[in-house]
DNA sequence: CCTGAAGTAGACAAGTCGGTCTATTTTTAA
DNA sequence: TTAAAAATAGACCGACTTGTCTACTTCAGG
């Protein structure tokens, strides 16, 4: 596996867990049985293991995001997919991802204010993907780019404030709510 | 105005501005220009200042959203004041709610995840209140209980969402584009 | 004027922070 | 087999953490 990867692995899931400042260099290296010496041969210093930890989450989340919506056709299908997905996380059926704690782009952000910060500007590029994400399968059932994103940008922030009402007041039906608001959204009848 | 204010305005606006673990007591009193002892005399231990700090931020949001809300009339207009009030916030016109850096309760809920937390638990009774808040406003337009609750869900989630968006991706008219989709839900054309 | 409360400055404690350094052992490849 | 590379344990650094303690000052009310 390599202890890189092992450092970047605990390093997320405690930053998950926690928040970023609440855990320190020791912590990670002593749950990851790594030496000092070793974190600081592959990184510079806390702050690049952190944008590693984003850069990795980035990856995995998006990779199983994408991964459930092509499991679907394009499009519509695709769309109610994402909600179902995400509310399997919420509910913790999704082991890659840990247990939930919310967004940890979003949560992240509210370490890292600063919108110039290489950690924050690497969480913003990951909500970005994802909305492109959803604009691609919008665009397959939208008759204009504008219409489609429009219908991207509804799907998104019912998807993001799905998130804050799951993980700040436990509601774990949030995702299923959404994809109700959503579901009448798309096909109006 | 007194000390026990003076402390609790500082440190609000600090871990508001840089989260609550990257902040610690001496800037806090340095700031506030208020002795250790004095803190200590007023709070038990940090943890009871962020208590503090998290209430003040509660009340403080939620009489300025509610006066602002009461401005229009009760329900739908009301209701799309919401989204113009929120597009104040994001866009620093709101002096008393400070410069915009998210939610702070959303952004406390990443740093104190367990859902038992004292602190977390008062970041989720906030979000309550203001889903109350719009839920008594749609039952103003709506024919029964159950209308009402999932109306107000979906302005609740738009609006959580367009935060999130204006927050990480830096996006100064998602309260605006919130409104447009909330719009076209109210009044089904 | 005097007394008691409230606030101040700052030393101090015990521990943690990120980070460096040394000396040793393990692993890898030629 | 041997030499280089990688990882190890752990001491060490200065700064910072929350919180306590003491001694001094400010101020308001009777």
């Amino acid at each position: 596996m390599g202890r890189r990867q092992d450092l970047i692995d605990t390093a997320l899931r405690l930053f998950y867990e926690h928040g970023i400042h609440a855990i320190g260099i020791n912590q990670v290296l002593q749950e990851s049985g790594v030496a000092k010496q070793t974190l600081y041969n592959h990184f510079e210093s806390k702050d690049s293991l952190v944008e590693a930890a984003v850069e990795h989450r980035d990856k995995l989340f998006f990779q199983w995001l994408e991964s459930r919506m092509n499991s679907r056709p394009a499009g519509r299908e695709a769309l109610m997919e994402m909600f179902d997905a995400v509310h399997d996380w919420f509910n913790n059926r999704v082991p890659t991802l840990h247990r939930f704690y919310g967004c940890f782009f979003i949560n992240t952000c509210g370490e890292y204010s600063d919108p110039e910060h290489p950690v924050h500007k690497r969480c913003a590029a990951h909500k970005t993907r994802v909305f492109e994400l959803l604009k691609r399968h919008a665009l397959e059932i939208c008759t204009s780019e504008t219409e489609a994103e429009e219908l991207a940008n509804a799907l998104f922030l019912l998807k993001e404030g799905a998130i804050v009402k799951a993980h700040v007041e436990g509601d774990l039906d949030a995702a299923l709510k959404a994809k109700a608001i959503a579901s009448r959204m798309i096909s109006p009848h």
